[in-house]
DNA sequence: TTATTGAAATGTATTTTTTACACAATTAAA
DNA sequence: TTTAATTGTGTAAAAAATACATTTCAATAA
C-alpha cells in the first residue's frame, strides 16, 4: 500500500487496498408500508419464506446490491412488490443485531412508507401480500415486530411535525376522514370543532366543491391538501398537536 | 438448498445458504461529536489519513466488525478516540452513495454525540483531534460535510423535543449558559425573562445553592437538571419552542 | 474608597392560542 | 314521514406566549 508521511502521519495513497481489507457483511432494506382503511392503520406484510418463521409475517424487504443506494433499494422493493411509484418513503433506522437474521450477518435499514390503500391496485394476490391491522399483529419473523413498533412510533411523532398524513388519504377527503387518521394513529379522541378550526387557521385545505358519496348519513364536503402552498411557505404549518 | 413447499410456496430450510448468496459490502460508523464552549457549537474532527483528502478534516469513524452491533461500534469509536464513557450517542441516518468512499463501497451510519467539552479531558494531542466551530467548517473529506449538516439539523430539531441539551453543559450551569446553548444552536435571540419563566414552569431545574465563579460580573445561580424527575413523568417537558 | 460597568433577578399587562361545549341542518334508511 | 346518524357552525373561558424596564449585585477601574 502506498504511503507517504506528512506531519508525522502516514497518508494513505491507495484507499482501495484499505477498503478491501475491511470486514464485509450484507445489507438489506425493510419497508414498513402503512395504509389506512376502514378506520384502521394497516401495514403490508408477506408470509415469511423461511421454514424457521413458517406461519409468521414479515416486512417487505430485500438485500441491497453492491453499488445500489439504500433509498433506491427501498424504492425497488416497494415498486416490485406493489407496482406503485410516487409513494412516500423515508429512511427510519438501521437495525444491526448480529443474530437478527438466522442465516448470518445482515444489517437492515428500515424505511417507512405511507400510501392510500384505495388509490392503488396492489398486486396483492400475485405476491401473497396482505394488509394487517397494526393493532392486531402479534409475532413476526426476524426482528420485524421491533422494526414495526419503531416505525409506528416514528409515524406518531412525525405526523405532528409534517403533513405526512395526507399520504394515507385519498386525494379528496372529508374532514372526518382526516380526523379519523389522527385519532387512530394517536389512539385518542379529538374535538371536532377545534380540529376543524385548527385546520381552517392553517388555510391549507381546499374545498373542492364536492361531497362524500356512498355514506349512509349526511355527506361531508371534500377537501384537498394544498401541497404547493405548503411547500412555498412551510411556516403555515403550525404543527398538529391536539 | 433444502426447500419444502407449503401453500404453493417454497420454504427455505437453510437460511445460511441464502445469506451467503447475498452481496457483501463494508459498513462503517461516523460520529458527529458536538461540544459547546465559548458560546460556540463545536464538533470534534480529525485530519483525514487519505492522501486524496489531505488537509481536510473528517468525522471520527471506523469500520463495523462482523458480529458487532452498530451502536457498539459507534461507542467504540467514541471511547477509543476520546477516552470517554457514558456519553450521549444516538443513531441519526445511514449514508450510502456508492462512491462516497474513494476506496470502494462503504455504507456508513451517522451517529450524533453530545458532550460537555470542559468536563472531559480528551486525549486530543495523542489522537490529533481538534474541536472546530461548526459555523466555520468549510470542506470536509468524504461526504462528511453532508453528514455534519444532517446531524446539525437533527440536533436543532431534537433539542425542542427532548432535554438533550443538558449533555452539552456541565453538571451545574447558569440560566445564561443554558440560554446561550439554545440561542447558538438555533441562531436566534431569546427573551431572558420568558426563557426563565418557561423553565420555571417546567419545574425541572434544581437550584444547587451555588454561584458562578470566575465571571467578571455579577455571578448567576447554578442549577442542575433533574433527570430523575424528568424520567418519571416525561409529561413535564412542555417542549422548548421559543 | 468610590464610581462605573455588565450582567442577574424579577413581574405585569397584552395578545394569542387552546379548550370546552350545544344546537340546527342535512341526508339516508326505516 | 319519522328516525338516526353525522355535518356544520360560534363563543366564552382558560392557558400560554409575548413584550417590555428597573433594581440588585459583584467585579473592575479610577
Amino acid at each position: 500500500m502506498g504511503e507517504l508521511v506528512i506531519n508525522n502521519k502516514k497518508l494513505i495513497k491507495d484507499p482501495s487496498t484499505l477498503v478491501s481489507s475491511y470486514p464485509k457483511l450484507s445489507l438489506s432494506v425493510d419497508c414498513v408500508i402503512f395504509g389506512f382503511d376502514e378506520n384502521k392503520l394497516k401495514v403490508l406484510l408477506i408470509n415469511s419464506d423461511l421454514e424457521k418463521y413458517k406461519g409468521l409475517y414479515t416486512l417487505l424487504g430485500d438485500v441491497v446490491n453492491v453499488d445500489e443506494e439504500i433509498d433506491a433499494a427501498a424504492y425497488r422493493v416497494l415498486n416490485q412488490r406493489t407496482g406503485m411509484t410516487d409513494v412516500y418513503l423515508e429512511q427510519v433506522k438501521a437495525f444491526s443485531h448480529p443474530n437478527r437474521h438466522p442465516g448470518g450477518r445482515v444489517v437492515t435499514i428500515a424505511y417507512c412508507s405511507l400510501l392510500n390503500i384505495k388509490d392503488h391496485d396492489l398486486k396483492i394476490t400475485e405476491n401473497d401480500l396482505h394488509w394487517h391491522e397494526v393493532d392486531s399483529i402479534d409475532k413476526m419473523g426476524f426482528d420485524h415486530k421491533k422494526i414495526l413498533i419503531t416505525c409506528y412510533e416514528w409515524l406518531q411523532k412525525m405526523i405532528k411535525e409534517d403533513p405526512l398524513i395526507f399520504n394515507l388519504l385519498p386525494d379528496k377527503f372529508s374532514m372526518r376522514q382526516l380526523q379519523n387518521v389522527y385519532e387512530t394513529i394517536w389512539d385518542i379522541e379529538l374535538d371536532r370543532r377545534n380540529f376543524r378550526k385548527k385546520f381552517a387557521s392553517m388555510d391549507l385545505l381546499v374545498d373542492v366543491g364536492e361531497m362524500e358519496e356512498d355514506v349512509s348519513h349526511r355527506p361531508g364536503k371534500l377537501y384537498k391538501f394544498n401541497f404547493e402552498k405548503y411547500n412555498k411557505k412551510k411556516k403555515n404549518w403550525v404543527g398538529v398537536d391536539f
